[in-house]
RNA sequence: CGGGGUGUAGCGCAGCUUGGUUUAGCGCACCUGCUUUGGGAGCAGGGGGUCGGAGGUUCAAAUCCUCUCACCCCGACCA
């Protein structure tokens, strides 16, 4: 491809609107433009890299067996009330309407159309197991679009749904596709985790999410070098290693300490010259029957909030000005003292540990020398925060690592949810009507693409990995009015094509710092380049993106260099 | 949704507080010519916006007021 024959719109300055790296050097390198909040078109070059991830996906999965079909984007409401996700899917969903006022949505996923059209098609368990797959735009009308094609509201999908006469069936499906996502991931040549996943709104039992590692991941994970365990930050099982103090009592009186104004755990720390783990930290929270609960755990801990509704089974709200009922001098509570109608829920980073520091339930004051075992009772005692550093494997008890990621693939066993409200059913050998067991595979297209450049990028631009760059090499003639330069650049050109490398001939009449700068930001991996030494010897000179090394070549040289590499 | 912020040329921004001195300005990009051509060139000339939209105040509005739209950021961490 000729540049001058080409539409790369690349861009010297960062675009005010991005916020992280693969945003912006999206922009910035031309592959995308915005439309609107959370929807983009793709340039050609954008689209060109979006159809490489898109073969790879399509031959993993076609070597998975599964079969590729195309679904409308536009769905009937009608099928949607069916499953009650009509309504379960809130403002998430794009819902239009026709001339006649008829129910529509851009689908956001499409387990009801596929579901239907198997229980229409598929009558037998000899039919049996089956899998359906397609790429296709997806629409989520996300509360908070951002981070470019990270979360946005129009966004490609392949989404595969697999149907079996049996759990068996959907086990293998399952397993099969596990296996095929890990060789999609692995093909585009990205680091990556696979956790285990909670099932959310699409429901089922076994799922697991496949996390690209990003800095910007907008998801922690947790993880054990030692077992491989692995999972999301909210999911995470942990065990503590740190601070059981020995079980004898404190020796030291409870005793006050003015402390004025001091509110946060970070002022209160600074102000007694203590470490975060030397205070309680006391989070208070209500029910909806207005009932109060003290949450009490280790300063330098989070709360999962999630896991106490669990224990008490009910909603829990933090509490702040207009719903503190019962006027607590939020900023000083603590465990010791605390007002009987408040119930002290306790997690197990202050279990059995004394001399620290709490809220004295008196304004401005705070107590020290508290001891968890004598100076208060907790209703409950349990694991009520997140892990952190230090933490251990609840398997193997090894020290936990962490690391952000993005999710870019996720699948389910679904079992037979949808199957059931929607009626789709086979034959049995007995002649039993049973509804299929299903699993679902999603995996995110434009997602990987970006999280591909969050992963692969410098301070100069992208870096492709050779998987799904879209130019293997791209030919810099320093010097366009040059005539010898230039032949020279046409017949490098014309030779890396003929054998079928994909190649960017830089063909512009401009200065030559501009090229190297876009071939550096467009990320591609190699640079051939005619100048200064071929003038003098001959010699073409070849670098490489990543460890940007160069090597002189001979003109003939070039296309084996290149196909060697 | 709540809070905050921003909309001025394709992109990035200044001007707005204290309305008139701006036929609205700067950098990049773009066009023409000449010179250049190894890490975002130089000189000269040039095109492009009516200041998000609507309404209002005023002799006069990018600038003040009202409404509206779009976009961006943040949202338990007061324990």
């Amino acid at each position: 491809m000729r540049f001058t024959n080409n539409f790369i719109p690349t861009l010297k300055e960062e675009p005010s609107e991005s916020e992280i790296i693969s945003h912006s050097l999206s922009i910035r390198a031309g592959l995308i433009r915005k439309v609107a909040s959370g929807i983009y078109s793709f340039l050609p070059i954008g689209f060109k890299i979006l159809k490489k991830i898109e073969n790879i996906i399509r031959e993993e999965m076609d070597n998975a067996g599964a079969l590729e079909v195309l679904m409308p984007v536009i769905q009937p409401g009608e099928l949607w009330q069916k499953t009650n996700r009509w309504y379960e899917y809130g403002p998430e969903m794009f819902k239009i309407a026709d001339r006649n006022k008829r129910d529509f949505c851009l689908g956001p996923t499409h387990e009801e159309l596929f579901t239907t059209i198997a229980g229409f098609e598929l009558n037998s368990y000899k039919d049996l197991p089956i899998n359906l797959y397609q790429i296709q735009v997806k629409f989520r009308d996300e509360i908070r679009p951002r981070y470019g094609l990270l979360r946005a509201r129009e966004f490609i999908m392949k989404d595969a749904y697999s149907f079996g006469a049996s759990q068996k069936q959907l086990d293998d499906d399952y397993k099969s596709m596990f296996e095929a996502y890990c060789k999609i991931i692995e093909r585009i040549g990205l680091r990556y985790k696979i956790v285990e996943a909670d099932t959310g709104l699409i429901g089922g039992s076994s799922s697991h999410e496949f996390m690209v590692l990003a800095e910007n991941g907008e998801e922690t994970i947790v993880y054990c070098d030692a077992c491989g365990y692995a999972a999301n930050m909210d999911n995470a099982g942990f065990e503590i290693n740190a601070y059981k103090d020995d079980n004898t009592k404190s020796e030291k009186e409870l005793i006050e300490v003015h402390t004025p104004d001091i509110k946060t755990i970070e002022e209160l720390a600074d102000f007694l010259k203590v470490k975060n783990s030397s205070i309680i930290k006391t989070i208070l929270l209500k029910d909806d029957d207005n009932n109060f609960y003290a949450a009490v755990l280790s300063g330098e801990r989070f709360l999962d909030i999630s896991k106490i509704e669990k224990l008490l089974n009910k909603n829990l709200e933090f509490i702040n000005e207009q719903n503190n009922i019962l006027k607590l001098p939020v900023g000083f509570v603590g465990p010791v003292n605390m007002d009987k109608r408040v119930s002290i829920i306790a997690d197990y980073s202050v279990f059995e540990r004394k001399d620290m520091i709490a809220g004295a339930n008196r304004e401005n004051y705070h107590i020290i020398n508290v001891d968890s075992f004598r100076d208060f009772k907790a209703d409950n005692w349990g694991y009520f925060s997140f892990p952190i550093k230090g933490d251990l494997c609840p398997k193997c008890k090894n020290i936990l690592n962490f690391e952000k990621g993005i999710e870019v693939g996720h699948i389910f066993k679904l079992g037979t949810k949808y199957s059931e409200k929607l009626n789709a059913r086979f034959l049995d050998i007995n002649g039993n009507l049973k509804p299929f067991v299903m699993g679902c595979y999603g995996i995110g297209v434009t997602r990987l693409l970006a999280a591909t450049i969050e992963q692969c990028n410098d301070d100069k631009g992208i870096i492709w990995p050779e998987s799904i760059t879209p130019f293997k090499a791209v030919i810099i003639v320093t010097n366009m009015t040059d005539e010898k330069l230039k032949n020279a650049g046409e017949e490098i050109y014309n030779n890396l094509i003929s054998s079928k490398i994909e190649t960017l001939f830089d063909d512009r009449e401009i200065s030559a710092g501009i090229k190297f700068k876009d071939a550096d930001l467009l990320g591609i991996p190699f640079k051939v380049i005619v100048g200064r030494k071929y003038l003098q010897n001959d010699i073409i000179e070849i670098e490489n993106r990543s460890a940007s090394f160069k090597t002189d070549a001979r003109f003939t040289e070039v296309l084996t260099y290149l196909k060697e590499n």
